[in-house]
RNA sequence: GUGAACGUAGCUCAGUUCGGUAGAGCACUGGAUUGUGGCUCCAGCGGUCGCGGGUUCAAAUCCCGUCGUUCACCCCA
């Protein structure tokens, strides 16, 4: 026999028992985010390498070190999508989305694809869901998003999660807020572990997220970015929370909430799941008011959030979930019986939930 | 990129401590039985023990390397 050929590294097949499970959450979220108004979006999986670099930002990460970027046979420079609001940021652009009714609606689900390392809840390919508004720089459209992303949660009964809430600040604020960070940084320096001086200079905003007990000790002291927030961005984020509290929707205020991308103003917020382990997030995201311009289109504010497949092939499917409750009729579909036509069809709406790898 | 654990039949694993040329359950195939393709019973198929070196009379078992998986760090979905 030859030699076996597997799937690349940090990627993974998805089987026709884990199909059912995947229709059915994408349903779900698609029926979400219809409700809210947004309409279906999809781009080519690989763009423009220089996209990203302007749009995610050329001193994060992912830019540095996880694209998978190739030359096409005409000598561009192209790159595997790896996030999703920068090319719907193109998409905006390039087909005068501008002159429609504002805010544009935009939701997708689509495969990402970063050269890490796999660990637990990490691909190298994975699937997102996400939702982008542009053209609003309303605070009440933000906690619309979270707002969004909150009911599909509760709607296909995800578990466990808290929403952890934040404000970037914006170009007005945040580079003087950061100036001041350094300085405090530069000053405790001697206090601080090797990783975080680096970060000091590299990505100082990253110093909170330290788990170096000396480290957590000084950044307790360290200045707040909320407490800095110039008056426009301090009001946004006053009207953000209130319209989340008439939501009903719970929040944790956390200043140390800082998210991937460099295109991050104003309101960032991740839903964080307790049961996951070193990887937390289920989902978040944020405002980018400057991200269009930034790719060359029109000054255009944005908001949306990315929701990832953290620990399962089929997406939410192994998140832990309630239990069903007795009127909710449109619950998880069970696997498909063992016999019969063939036809994967789910046993009914009143089947148990069922989690774990290669479950259901 | 760093660290740790792990890698034995399609799947879940035993065997590795004290080296002696591979086992179980499930699945699959065939048969018996049975008014179903369900149950039970019988039989069978199936592994160069991730790969490559080394030590040894002899390696799944010890040593080195490599690839992969998992978890953590980094970072992040």
């Amino acid at each position: 026999m030859a030699e076996k050929i597997s799937a690349p590294k940090g990627t993974y097949d998805i089987l026709p028992r884990d199909q059912p499970v995947r229709l059915w959450v994408e349903g779900r979220a698609a029926d979400v985010f219809r409700r809210y108004g947004y309409g279906r979006l999809d781009t080519p999986m690989f763009e423009e390498t220089r996209l990203f670099a302007r749009g995610v930002g050329e001193s994060t990460d992912i830019v540095r070190k996880e694209m998978y970027t190739f030359q096409d046979m005409g000598g561009r420079s192209m790159t595997l999508r790896p996030e999703g609001t920068a090319p719907a940021a193109r998409a905006y652009v390039e087909h005068g989305m501008h002159t429609w009714p504002q805010p544009v609606k935009l939701w997708y689900h689509w495969p990402m694809f970063r050269y890490e390392s796999p660990q637990s809840g990490r691909y190298r390919q994975h699937w997102q869901f996400g939702i982008e508004a542009f053209g609003s720089d309303s605070p009440v459209l933000d906690a619309e998003v979270i707002g969004v992303l909150a009911t599909l949660y509760d709607d296909i009964g995800l578990a466990q999660v808290e929403l952890r809430l934040n404000s970037m600040g914006c170009r007005e604020c945040r580079p003087d807020y950061v100036a001041r960070l350094r300085a405090f940084l530069e000053d405790r320096k001697g206090e601080l572990c090797k990783d975080c001086r680096e970060r000091a200079t590299l990505n100082p905003l990253r110093t909170f997220d330290c788990k170096v007990e000396g480290c957590r000790a000084v950044m307790e002291q360290a200045p707040r970015l909320i407490d800095w927030l110039c008056p426009a961005c301090a009001e946004h984020h006053a009207v953000v929370q209130r319209h989340l509290e008439l939501q009903g929707i719970a929040y944790l205020p956390d200043h140390r909430l800082v998210r991937g991308m460099d295109y991050y103003t104003r309101t960032t917020f991740e839903f964080q799941s307790a049961v996951l382990g070193a990887q937390s997030g289920v989902g978040g995201g944020g405002r980018y008011d400057d991200l269009v311009e930034t790719i060359g289109g029109p000054p255009t504010p944005g908001v949306g959030f990315r929701n990832g497949s953290r620990t399962h092939p089929s997406g939410i499917g192994a998140f832990p979930r309630r239990p069903a409750h007795g009127r909710g009729t449109d619950r998880l579909p069970s696997r498909p019986h063992r016999r019969g036509p063939g036809t994967g069809l789910p046993a009914g709406p009143r089947a148990p939930p069922a989690g774990g790898r290669g479950g259901a």
